[in-house]
DNA sequence: CTGAAAGCGCTAACAC
DNA sequence: GTGTTAGCGCTTTCAG
């Protein structure tokens, strides 16, 4: 009742065990016909290859390992994404992928997993600007690569969102639609100076194309949550009262701005355009009217990070993919053309029922 | 500059292999002197075993599968911390955690997957109601365990979220800040009847907590999206004028209901509360007011559902572990006092602005 | 083009 | 208590 083995299919066939094995792995010429009595006998057995035996004998496991940090608060369906596009992109390519959540710090625990033996290569997800976990596996010799990327990128492959590109498809929309005043509303300054890369680089990216589209570039960091949103809008207005147009790097914050301009009487987007950068469908759909946003590729993403880590593993010396994606832009409802900011409602708040007791 | 063997830790040590082995595994009992001479030359060679090696030797690989279906939309941060959880727990068990992401009728390539011997058991997530995979796991013969569960349970171990439960402390909180006529808003009908089961059961549940606890039972069904519930919520309202509470089992939807009430110039919690079920924190964060949410252990859920199955596979003769966990109870924002239907706004909407063209 | 046989690094009898 | 050794199921020389 146990699993068929290659002796099994070999002696089924009348041939060497051997000559399976080169059949199954195409490493040495087999002739046709025996090739097809192989086969037959191994669908008749209904046999598939015992994959740690596989792995001892040739040292390759065909497994590898998706590196991610234990789950921050903001982790959802994005990074759900990732992983199921790499999980997917590994089973296609012949491949298993284990998970090994870690605490960005536990290097330690990260050495003893990759002296198991056990995966072929790691990809290692979230990458901080300054992340030592990049160092360890560069010194321990592993192959790897990253979703993301550290600050100075040497000569390691990986994938990452293309920030600059996205804030700047962002704006240039916007710049579209007539908006001159554009603001930028990042996540909490500490994620900012932490290094965390997607705020960092979506931030110099919008200083950048705003200025060189002749724009005075207007940013806020803003915490991670409605509440923030809310009174982190309500002072750019005051300060800025002619912005017209919001580019957001802050889910939450978003739904706070959103629910500030609600509560002046602005309408979105009549009054104010929002475009929501890097969020999912999932997230954009939520919100009424649904969020224009610039969608990560997640899955594709993924993917990539997966293929460009078996290339490497089973080409050694393949030339280095470092690829950018940009973010795509779904148009919905929270963006129109600009409006003349003097038309719009001035009151602070727009209902017209205070709070009974 | 390769990996250290047990044999080189055997040399080292002044003993056999097989001492190492048994020092390692605890399999027989070794003299407290040498087990510390042991120790001593692994730690410093860095040893760790060789996983394959070890796998191929005792029939064990220490590694488990956890088969998710592909991505629906809808997959967000509840599910990642599933699988998250379930990764944490294996490893701190000494596990690996492989992803095996497939179509739920995919079932010749999960007999593939099992056939190649890599895994010692699975893990099924999402389990419909009426689940083919089951049917073929028992068959193949693995061991194997759920999060969720099909609608006849027998003899397979299952945690599972308690919807009724979770239902009944819904209601039964809203009955104490004195409620009297509830609503349920489920998803759309179609996952319903599809045999989808958080929709099925909490629905049940709602029914029965509804009746034994005198109030009629008012349901509603609705798409998966802040329009509907926008939609479905002014029709309920038409039609049940005197709600003054919503338990909903549908994020966007809820999203949608919020805003409809805002329009409605109903403001929450004052004129209508609103239990969001089985919602993250990071969602039930995005709303304002915040959302008063039953939330899943997720994480909690993932790493019983590992636990589980790895004492199956320690303990053969293991008594059968069927676990139902209720979501907690958080309250923020959304709910307070019933109001006095008759006192709330009627006009459909209150805005006091048109919209311009 | 095909076979025979030596491991891969470890576990678990079987000896003492 | 400890040592010796036969595999686990496969890959890959080395012969033919």
């Amino acid at each position: 009742m146990s699993a068929p083995t290659m002796l099994e299919v070999a002696k089924k066939a009348n041939v060497a065990l051997s000559t399976v094995s080169y059949a199954l792995n195409g490493t040495r010429p087999v002739s046709e016909e025996t090739r097809l009595r192989i086969w037959q006998a191994m669908t008749e057995l209904g046999y598939q290859p015992h994959a740690l035996a596989r792995g001892l004998a040739s040292k390759r496991s065909r497994i590898i390992a998706l590196l991610f940090p234990a789950l921050p608060r903001g982790f959802g369906a994005t990074e759900l994404e990732f992983v199921t596009g790499a999980a997917e992109a590994a089973q296609g390519m012949g491949y298993h992928l284990v998970l090994w959540p870690m605490e960005i710090h536990a290097v330690g625990e990260l050495q003893q997993l990759v002296r198991q033996s056990l995966v072929d290569g790691v990809l290692v997800m979230e990458v901080r600007l300054n992340d030592e976990r990049i160092e360890l596996l560069r010194q321990i010799g592993v192959p790897f690569s990253m979703i993301g990327r550290p600050a100075a990128v040497s000569d390691i492959g990986f994938v990452d969102i293309d920030f600059e590109q996205t804030t700047r498809d962002a704006v240039t929309y916007l710049v579209g639609l007539g908006h001159r005043q554009i603001a930028f509303l990042n996540h909490a300054e500490e994620a900012f100076t932490a290094g965390y890369g997607p705020s960092v680089r979506a931030a110099a990216g919008f200083n950048l194309v705003a200025t060189s589209a002749g724009l005075t570039p207007i940013s806020r960091f803003c915490g991670d949550s409605a509440m923030a949103g809310q009174d982190v809008f309500e002072d750019l207005i005051a300060a800025h009262p002619d912005v017209t147009a919001l580019v957001t790097m802050n889910e939450p914050a978003t739904f706070g701005v959103m629910q500030g301009a609600s509560r002046r009487g602005w309408r979105i987007p009549d009054d104010l355009s929002i475009v929501s950068l890097v969020s999912s469908a999932r997230v954009a759909e939520m919100t009424l009217p649904p969020l224009t946003a610039m969608t990560p590729q997640s899955a594709q993403l993924g993917r990539l990070g997966v293929e460009m880590l078996i290339e490497q593993l089973e080409d050694g010396n393949r030339e280095l993919v470092q690829q950018l994606l940009p973010c795509r832009l779904v148009i919905r409802g929270s963006t129109g053309p600009s409006p003349d900011p003097a038309t719009r409602p001035h009151q602070k708040s727009g209902s017209s029922r205070v709070a009974t007791g």
